[in-house]
DNA sequence: TTGTATGCGTTATCAC
DNA sequence: GTGATAACGCATACAA
């Protein structure tokens, strides 16, 4: 560190070439002669020589970079991911792997809230060639303000999308259909309870929406829903609400369900006898209760994959019309609908 | 983006000021007359203009960004975390919280092939100001040719540490220790037997040292190791070797110990009550086994943020003696060893 | 408090 | 094939 950063220049002068000549060497550009090129990367090599990003990124007007901007809601004193957490693992691994085939490395940042999303944002932006803003991390503020340059809105609400802004989400409505078509085709429940999520969520409003044309056009009664926040706890207090008891119960996620499951194992209500119960999201604690909860899917990696494939896409060509494009769920069978764990 | 991109020159003019002045706005510094501040702020919003990383980084020769580089050993095809991953998310999100609170973001990259890893490595260090390389992506070529910046070596083996690259590791021994401390005083076991991993993994190699001193130290004999690949194969095919039957086995690491559960149940042998098995790593698959695995716990989260300290830390003094920090393990006692699930 | 001018390390455009 | 040189956009030392 006392010595100095050596430079193309000091590449160059130990290489006895210029230092346009070590700038093709490399970035193994088209006419070298071989021992120029076998001289310049021993220079290279003995001088410890590395290239400065930030130089290349200011000539070449790219930092061959990808940003990912999201909220981190997780409890920072536990080293186990909740879920959220793991949902963001997906998608980061799905980003890179598909950033990693077309030379891109994924730069990460999050704030704990929503507020502070923008400046992070903006210095994340300014870091990359294209960035993805994720659920809560895309607030209009940010996005207007980065539009400028290739964003990709993940599972968040767009409201101005007459710009080219792209966005990846997952088919809520197609999953719930699933669900319910489940239910009602294969355990022939007809009497179905509803226990919906936050007004201001997107998905939760997708999911109620597809429950209820779906129910209506099986012909059958459309419940009335009952309030939730996507929390396990009012999963836990709709309990005494069903009553009389439907044959199931559609919660617009996981968590519900599972504090739904939990109340109802305090009251004797056995499930899936008395009455099945299913989630959406495929949370990891799903998958290990007793009896597994029958639950819809998101494809987290496909997400990040797909997000990176806009972006590129738009890298290359910026006056695309936008795309919104859907992903789709998967219905995950398990247990709780009446199915053999 | 056809319209040229806003740069301080045009947000100067747009304000009235110099550039320096507009440079001074954005960075909070010191002494700016608030109305001229207000009037710089004003033309950024209205111009929509995003500071250049590239230029900012070249000048103030820092890039506020700090690289993590691994090896991608997960299934593409699955969506699922395999536990590699599931560790190295861990690590990433240790890594993104301490980052955070000192102004930085993270850069991800990764290779499947290892031989690729300096080529990444290399690439991802010009971009940032410090580099975390992973496990097996820290062969020491990277290593060499990185140590102009600080750079930490993670669960790695770093032969020349008289340089000045920092490592963390976890105490396996200490782990190690605990584990068998367990069956021996609250089991009462005597007779243990050993399922060893690579000869080329240091992880495996301390894990058995530390068993075998361990054992020894406790006036047991000392048993000659089964030979295992960290596969869940190879824990399989240990089984037939038990015999005679131990009281307890010992594996180097949770999946073999998985492997050998099978194998067991496969021929009516009984865990825990025949032989205790135990593992070591606490994958998450391991605590939804039946019997639940005991095993030993690797703090994920905090490797990534003391990687995080030790490059700061060099950051701001690059003339420091090496540190090799040992993070502690912990013990996770479940059913596998013969306590009550 | 604000402006001017220089240089950061690299790539790209010309020449040769 | 190779070399000189001019940007690239910003921060900062030095002036004012």
């Amino acid at each position: 560190m006392t010595d100095k950063i050596p430079t193309v220049h000091d590449v160059a002068r130990r290489a006895g070439v210029s230092t346009a000549t070590v700038s093709r060497a490399l970035s193994n550009s088209d006419k070298l002669h071989p021992v120029t090129l076998e001289r310049v990367l021993r220079a290279v090599e003995e001088l410890g020589y590395l290239p400065n990003g930030a130089a290349r990124g200011l000539t070449s007007r790219r930092t061959r970079v990808l940003a990912l901007c999201f909220l981190d809601l997780g409890d920072p004193e536990s080293d186990a991911g909740d879920d959220a957490m793991l949902y963001i693992d997906g998608v980061v691994r799905g980003m890179e792997r598909a950033a990693r085939e077309r030379g891109y490395a994924i730069l990460i940042g999050a704030v704990q809230d929503p507020d502070a999303a923008l400046d992070l944002a903006v210095s994340l932006a300014s870091r990359s060639d294209g960035i993805v803003l994720l659920g809560q991390a895309a607030p209009n503020s940010a996005i207007q303000r980065l539009k400028r340059l290739p964003v990709v809105v993940v599972a968040g609400r767009c409201d101005d999308d007459h710009g080219r802004v792209d966005q990846v989400r997952v088919d809520n409505a197609g999953g719930m259909t699933a669900l319910v078509d489940h239910l009602v085709s294969v355990h022939g429940h007809t009497r179905l309870g509803y226990l919906g999520g936050p007004a201001d969520s997107p998905d939760a409003t997708e999911r109620w929406e597809a429950f209820r044309r779906t129910v209506t056009g099986l012909g059958l009664p459309v419940p009335a829903p009952l309030p939730g926040d996507f929390t396990q706890h009012t999963g836990h207090a709709a309990a005494p609400a069903l009553s009389p008891l439907p044959d199931a119960v559609v919660c617009a996620n996981d968590q519900m369900a599972i504090g739904l499951m939990t109340a109802l194992a305090e009251r004797g209500i056995r499930v899936p006898a008395d009455v099945a119960v299913v989630g959406f999201d495929d949370i990891d604690l799903g998958r290990h209760l007793r009896p597994a909860l029958t639950t819809v899917r998101q494809p987290m990696q496909p997400i990040g994959a797909a997000a990176v494939t806009l972006l590129e896409r738009r890298l290359r060509s910026a006056q695309l019309p936008p795309t919104d494009l859907r992903l789709p769920t998967t219905l995950q069978v398990r247990g709780s609908c009446g199915c053999p764990a």
